[in-house]
DNA sequence: GAGTGGTCTAGACCACAGA
DNA sequence: CTGTGGTCTAGACCACTCG
C-alpha cells in the first residue's frame, strides 16, 4: 500500500516482495527464474532483474549466478554492546561471550572464529588514538573471521600497542578465558570504558567476498576502543557486519 | 588498488571516484553529463548511469533530473548518544540540545524543527514496550521533522503514555528547555537509562521524499526507549538518518 | 523547447553451476 | 552442454528543470 505508480522494477520488487511475505514464496525456497518471472508478470527480464537486485541489496533473496533466486531466511542477530563488554559476560563459559551464545541461539550453529595474529603498522588513525607510531611495527594486529558453522558473520581487526602485547598471550591466536580484555586487565591496563562510533558503508571487495555479499548491500562499520581509567586507549578494533543481519543494541546511562 | 577486472560499471565508478578524490571534480560542482562521460570514457550512457546511481546511493554525488549530477559536499554528523541525553547538555542553550550543536558547527546553518503532537493508538511494538493499549487513543505522538537551514537531516516520532502526558507541556510542539525528557523528570518520571536498537534499511517512500533520498540509499533507525528506576519505559522514539552523512557514537561502561 | 537524467526493451554475450 | 543470472549496447520514450 505504500507504494505511488513508481516506475516498473519497483511494482516487480513489491510484488515479490508480498508474495515472501503472503508465504507463495516460502523461506528458503527457490524463486522462479528470471525469464519465468518476466514472462509472467510481463515486463523484460532486465527490468525483473533490478527488481531482484534491489531485494538482494536489502538481504530479502540471494541471488546465485547459475543456480537462481533463494528467499533469504533472517535470523536477526542482536550484538550488545553493554552485555558484550561487562566482565560477567566476558567470562562467561569459556572464551566465548555473548557473541558467540548469541550466535549459537539464532542460528542454531556452531560458532567459531579463525584467529591470525602479527605484528604490523598500524593503520593511522589506530596509531592517533593508541599514541603509537605508525610507521614502525608498533602493534600487535589480531584478525577475527567469524562463522556460524560455515556462515561468514563478521570481521574483526584489532591493534593493541606492541608495548603492551608482546610476548604475552595476547600475540597467541586463543587469548583464554575472557579474551584479550581480560588478559590485559591481568597485565595492569584494565579497560574501564569503551567508544563506539558506527557507519553503513558498502563492503570492500574483500569483505564481501568473505562476507558473501554484493556491492549493493551494507556493512556496519564499529569502531570499538577501549580506555583504561587514565584515558589511554589500549584497543583498537573495527567490527564488521551484513547490516541486513544485524541489530546493535546499546544500553545508555543518563545520570 | 581495491578493483579487480570487475564489470565496466564498477570500472565507471572508481574511475569518477579517483576524480572526486584528486579533485578533478570539486566538491559542490557539476560533474559532465551522462552523454559526456559516455563519450569519453567510451561507455554506454546505460552504464555509466548505473555507476552513478551506485555513487549517489553511498552519498558521494546527487543527481538532480533535469539538472545534472553534482558532487556532494559530506559535513559528517556525529550523533552521540551519550551527551544527547545527559543532563548538562539537554539543558544548554535553549531547548537545542548537543543535536542542533553539532548540527550548526558542522553545516554553518541554522537548525530548526517543524513539531506536530498529536494523540493516537501507539504503534504495537510501543504499545508492547509502555505497557499501553494498542487499541484506543493511548498515547502522546511527537512527530519532528529536523533541518539545517533548508537541508533536512532526521525525521524522529516520539510515543508517550498519555496518561503521562495529558495535559502537560509535552503536548505542546515546544517542550520547553531541556526538552519532554526534563518535563518527564518534573512529572516524577525521571528517565535513568535508556537502550538503543540500530538497523539500517532502506527509507520509506516518504522518508525518501523528506530527506531527498533515493530508494538505494539507506537510512540508521535507531529506537530510543527512555526507562525509569523502576523499569517502566516512558519514551519510544524511533529516530531516522541517512546513513551516509550521520556517525553513531557510543560511550559504555565497562564496570 | 532544449538539456539532462530515469527507465524500459530487445538482443546479445559472458560466467558460473550442475548433470 | 544446458540452465541461470550479470551485464552491456543501442535505441527509445518519458519526466523534470530552466530559459
Amino acid at each position: 500500500m505504500t507504494s505511488t505508480h513508481s516506475s516498473e522494477y519497483r511494482q516487480v520488487a513489491h510484488t515479490i516482495r508480498e508474495r515472501i511475505a503472503d508465504g507463495t514464496y516460502a523461506r528458503g525456497s527457490k524463486l522462479p527464474t528470471e525469464d519465468e518471472l518476466a514472462a509472467e508478470l510481463n515486463y523484460n527480464r532486465a527490468t525483473v532483474n533490478r527488481a531482484l537486485r534491489q531485494l538482494g541489496s536489502e538481504g530479502l533473496v540471494r541471488v546465485h549466478r547459475g543456480k537462481g533466486t533463494f528467499v533469504m531466511e533472517l535470523p536477526i542477530i542482536t550484538r550488545d554492546a553493554g552485555n558484550r563488554y561487562s566482565r560477567a559476560n566476558r567470562e562467561h563459559n569459556g572464551n566465548r561471550g555473548a557473541f558467540a551464545t548469541e550466535v549459537a541461539a539464532k542460528t542454531g550453529r556452531t560458532p567459531r572464529a579463525d584467529v591470525t595474529v602479527d605484528r604490523v603498522q598500524p593503520p593511522i588513525e589506530a596509531a592517533d588514538v593508541l599514541g603509537i607510531d605508525p610507521d614502525t611495527v608498533s602493534a600487535v594486529r589480531r584478525h577475527r573471521l567469524m562463522y556460524a558453522g560455515d556462515i561468514p558473520l563478521q570481521v574483526a581487526v584489532s591493534y593493541i600497542p606492541l608495548d603492551i602485547a608482546a610476548g604475552t598471550p595476547i600475540e597467541t591466536p586463543d587469548s583464554g578465558p575472557g579474551g584479550i580484555i581480560s588478559r590485559m586487565t591481568e597485565l595492569g591496563h584494565e579497560q574501564v570504558r569503551a567508544t563506539e562510533d558506527v557507519i553503513a558503508r558498502p563492503p570492500t571487495d574483500e569483505e564481501a567476498a568473505f562476507l558473501r555479499m554484493t556491492p549493493d548491500q551494507r556493512v556496519f562499520e564499529v569502531t570499538h576502543i577501549g580506555w583504561t581509567e587514565d584515558d589511554r586507549a589500549v584497543e583498537y578494533t573495527i567490527h564488521v557486519y551484513p547490516v541486513h543481519q544485524y541489530v546493535l543494541h546499546y544500553d545508555i546511562p543518563m545520570r
